[in-house]
DNA sequence: AGGGGTTAGGAAAGGGGGTTTACAAAGTCC
DNA sequence: GGACTTTGTAAACCCCCTTTCCTAACCCCT
């Protein structure tokens, strides 16, 4: 259990304020003192370490009422590049953003079902990772940053791959072989960390102490972020909530136990509830996930009786777990993210919302706000840049302390 | 979301310093030090801070290796008295405890069943703790705080009890009502708080950043320590795992839904599993929770096939139940609390673990100890009495640095 | 008995961090 | 042009922890 420095208490404000300034680009010093709690002197000063690291640029002046005029910061997009790496099970999905976290670049790989062997994973992401570079044009060493994503367990710090079911995978360093191919600093955790950071900068958790990050894609996960930070537990893999039990003895998990919610609510596992009520639906595309969550989606759209059922069904099954969540987290918004909630949306959330009313406690329910991720891209990839973001932020801390020499200002 | 401050910092360390102290008593600055990673000089101030409030006293030398002998401090249990309420649904139980928190004084009032009104449960804690206070025979200065648990839903900023179940008490200001009668400072909140925060201090949980205590009562929940801090969630109704679904569809709870964990775990479910195994057994005592509970224990002892069935039927639900938590927190230690977990003890222990494991993920589980609490006496007292001491604690940072003054060690 | 070695603990200096206060800069209004 | 307003920086201050220096207190050895 590490002590909590008062250098921590500087890198907590420092993503505060930049995340309020991507948030909201223009804005003025005032506006940022009010949206963060802090003093105007201490919202220059960390303004002031953006500037120099030209994160942010000075863009003009906005009217006060009546007296000197409030100079204006946004994000300086082209003051440099992060790169986000979503390794999955089938494919390898690199994106390079700007500072204000838009794309630049994208390049995906797909890996074919024999490809598991971790050199091959790190041929294709140092290979997605040149050509995005190439592809954006922009210069190696405005590169500040590049998160790597990878299903599993991870140690963040010594970047090694612990445990990653999808390959077998146990204890592989993966940083160390990335660094052999990519120069820039790099980054490693899971998709479900991913997803929770992203959306606490910059999505439906921004500003919310207590957020849960529901996970739906083939896997289904919940990243936490409790007091304001993530929560990680004691090995790095807590959020594991596809494991949990939903039904004592239902359906047989991958995981060797009975009745987790993934079987319900995962891509396979509404698979498996439109094959139980309809087996020979037309909507069923045996072998392709995508195929089959698309075809519900346009199936609810036109008001398919079996479409309607089915997510009525997983509805059911997934507000019964969310209403866990609700009851022991009592957070304040609990975010609908990944693929298959995309897909399947708002039909999809509002079903969700009367499950959960009538499983959860009365009182956490009003306190809780459910809704779906507003992302609009891969959340995953966000997520891994947000991590080479972050990275790139507390490290500055450690180096002197950037005495500012004379910044003129026209 | 308020703002972390260096003043947080202090007083965690400040708990810390304390925490260690209580636990391992004459202990020296030097082994404080190691055992808290802070610097010597930072634990000499803290623990000078605790000498001028009388809380710890100098208590003699210990050899050091050949140079100027190690001061040793210990806790000044007579410094001053700690008081802690534990309000159930049929008593009222008051202990005064003094800094070593030790029991001095005990004080139990029953409440019969109509008496429900928020006055008469007021009359009866005042009357307790005048009890406790006149039998310990303190002088009513040295009573540092009053820490009071009730079950439900509290406000522990304005001392409201905004939601308690038993009595369906709604918005009730509890801790202005008590001020009218006791003088004492006084702190709000409910007892699964209090058993986390009891363990956190004293039990199971010390030293353990991130720890969950299941709380085996009349009801079921759990107290999350994540982080070295408590979770209370955004309206302080954190832990709420009594209501979680075990079984979709499954028994009918008192909290309108299906399935929940308490419906099985709990006393009275605990005593629905053994009728449902054995109408007619000779364990059942209706009407009386204890009186079953106790009589299973004793079964377990004397290897009663239908006990041992009824104790490894109920171990296979909470197993599935803390399972969950195991792979959704990934703590360092489960704690198991409360008079359920304390009365079947080892037997119940070593069948959960089992459970468990089958249940959990596999390398979470690896990370995760699971304990019987070792705390001895109520541990809801206890707890609320901590709430007082870390009032009493947090409250001197607010005052002046107390300037020690010339303070002789002869 | 008196010095040298060793360890404990206090006091002062130093480096972070945040806030308050004072003041210069840059506008508006009369 | 002067008075008023508002912004933003600089300086002073308080809090926290650590490092460094020095004295206190004890041992051992001569």
């Amino acid at each position: 259990m590490r002590h909590r420095t008062s250098r921590d208490i500087r890198t907590a404000n420092r993503y505060e304020v930049l995340r309020q300034i991507i948030a909201q680009s223009p804005t003025s010093r005032q506006e940022l003192a009010a949206a963060t709690g802090l003093s105007l002197a201490t919202v220059a000063t960390l303004v002031g370490e953006l500037l120099d690291l030209r994160m942010i640029t000075e863009v003009g002046f906005e009217d006060s009422a009546g007296g000197r005029p409030r100079g204006l910061v946004a994000v300086n997009a082209s003051g440099g590049a992060l790169i986000g790496v979503d390794i999955a099970e089938t494919y390898v999905r690199v994106e390079l953003f700007d500072l204000g976290l838009n794309v630049l670049a994208r390049a995906d790989e797909d890996m074919r079902p024999g490809e598991s062997r971790p050199e091959q994973v790190v041929g294709h992401v140092a290979a997605a990772v040149g050509s995005v570079v190439t592809q954006a044009g922009v210069e190696g060493a405005r590169v500040l940053g590049v998160g790597v994503s990878v299903p599993g367990q991870v140690d963040r710090d010594t970047g090694v791959a612990e445990y990653a079911p999808n390959w077998d995978w146990h204890d592989v360093p993966l940083l160390d072989m990335l660094a052999e191919h990519i120069a820039y600093p790099l980054y490693l955790d899971n998709p479900l960390r991913a997803c929770a950071v992203a959306e606490q900068w910059f999505g439906a958790a921004r500003g919310r102490g207590d957020a849960v990050v529901v996970n739906l894609g083939t896997g289904v996960g919940a990243g936490l972020v409790l007091g304001g930070g993530l929560h990680r537990g004691v090995s790095n893999s807590a959020g594991e909530w596809g494991h949990t039990t939903l039904v004592l003895d239902g359906r047989l998990c991958h995981c060797g136990n009975h009745g987790c919610v993934e079987t319900y609510v995962g891509a396979p596992g509404i698979m498996l509830n439109l094959r139980e009520l309809s087996p020979k639906s037309t909507l069923l595309h045996p072998e392709d996930q995508t195929a089959t969550i698309d075809a519900l989606a346009r199936g609810v759209a036109e008001r398919d009786p079996v479409a309607l059922k089915v997510v009525r069904d997983t509805a059911r099954y997934l507000g019964a777990g969310i209403a866990d969540l609700v009851n022991l987290f009592n957070p304040q918004v609990i975010v609908l993210s990944s693929w298959v909630a995309a897909a399947l949306g708002e039909p999809l959330l509002t079903e969700v919302r009367e499950a959960v009313a009538r499983h959860a406690l009365r009182r956490p329910f009003a306190a809780t706000e459910i809704v779906l991720s507003p992302i609009p891209t891969d959340p995953v990839c966000l997520g891994a840049a947000t991590f080479a973001l972050e990275g790139a932020l507390s490290s500055i801390g450690g180096q002197r302390p950037t005495r500012r020499t004379a910044r003129s200002r026209d």
